[in-house]
DNA sequence: ACAATAATTTAGGTTCACCTAAATTATATT
DNA sequence: AATATAATTTAGGTGAACCTAAATTATTGT
């Protein structure tokens, strides 16, 4: 059993979870891709990690990584860590929001359950980081998230931004910029058939705005 | 040349940089009880060191390590490091002064330049952390610290105490018990020439106390 | 159904930072 | 000066986490 959990492990459990969170099991290309690993090392891993005792995935070969209960826990604690990290650099440090993504990616393997806490009741246990992205509770359950992409939105409708990708620096910089930002409301104004392209009025905002795809499967709302 | 410092690298040279302090070179043995590494490793590591490009230590078979220029830099960006986030535990997390330095020693590896930036100018650059010891300025430059020993005063000498060894937390939470902490002044009411026990008058504090070399070769103090 | 393409796995490396055991030097004691 | 002791180095490992290139297995389009 990896009773310590090695940093890559950590990262390995993280990506397999937020991939799992969209249906299907977590790919080896596709982890591959967002770990910076070649293919074949993930293949490796992901032997190692299912034999390990406990499991913390499940994998078949040609057929994905899926978490264990154990394995999600130590996704939830990963990310835990990481959210209220972002949150505590943001309200503490006075970071912006595009910044924090990458120290936080450091930091989230190396701070105590001390620390965790410290900052927890610092914060007054937030439920959401600085992008909108619920926190799993202390005791390692994630809250349950109803909200969908705003691409999937149509003309007329409203929503309100629930939270939005967080680990593309521009992209946050531009959210910020047309004031598209967690619990801001909006309303559709035109659906492209052609391009999939919204254009939306944004609540505070004097002119409407164009976002393509590359956008608007990057922010999640509620209606 | 090691371009990229490794936790490893960054903790050799923190400690040979420690042993330094004493005068003299930090032999293998010293450095292999500090790092909790047997002798063979810490040799093998030095002669890295040693050949690296620039070389981050001066080396010679039996004598010992040196930093070169490049390597006490990197020590002193490390140290810089450990103090400033002892500092911002105990004054913005409330951390106690026995609980930060294991805390520290994980995080000190992993900030980046901003987040050390940040949370000096948060905590107004202070030259000393909660120990009393002296953090390396912004543009890794050491300040001069004239203390000495508190085991080095003989009777009816007073002193200020200026800073205390900060890796043991049972002799941190003793001291703060006994009101020796980084300001407070003391004499000294009696040396046993036997067993080099001191007897001292702590200010504020109503009864005096007895000390032994473990603790009082830990303390340090200016006249 | 079958070839082309894509995804995945196997095989055989590398680097880093360690380890133990044995051999070699240095230093200290008589 | 010789010997005992301590410090240091050499030699020959290990395990974790990667890599590339080649081989295998799945999937897709016609
Ligand atoms: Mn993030
Ligand atoms: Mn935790
Ligand atoms: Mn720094
Ligand atoms: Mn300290």
């Amino acid at each position: 059993m990896p009773e310590i959990l090695t940093q890559s492990i950590q990262d390995y459990l993280k990506h397999i979870y937020k991939l799992n969170e969209n249906g299907d099991a977590a790919s080896t290309n596709d982890l591959a891709t967002r770990l910076n690993i070649a293919p074949a090392s993930v293949t490796g891993m992901l032997q190692k990690l299912a034999n390990s005792k406990p499991a913390l995935v499940l994998y078949k070969k040609h057929q994905g990584a899926t978490l264990t209960k154990p394995g999600e826990k130590a996704a939830l604690e990963v990310i835990r860590h990481h959210r209220l990290l972002e949150t505590f650099l943001v309200t503490t440090l006075g970071y912006s929001w595009d910044e924090v993504h990458s120290e936080a990616d450091k930091l989230e393997h190396v701070i105590s359950e001390d620390f965790e806490a410290r900052i927890a009741k610092a914060l007054g246990n937030p439920s959401r980081d600085p992008h909108g992205e619920l926190i799993p509770t202390a005791d390692l359950v994630m809250p349950s998230d109803e909200s969908r992409p705003l691409a999937s939105l149509r003309t007329d409708e409203a929503a309100t931004v629930k939270r939005v990708s967080d680990d593309d620096p521009a992209l946050l910089r531009h959210l910020r910029e047309i004031g598209v930002v967690p619990e801001v409301k909006l309303t559709i104004k035109n659906y492209s058939e052609f391009d999939g392209n919204l254009t939306i009025k944004v609540e505070g905002q004097k002119s409407n705005v164009v976002l393509g795809k590359e956008v608007t499967s990057k922010v999640f709302v509620d209606k």
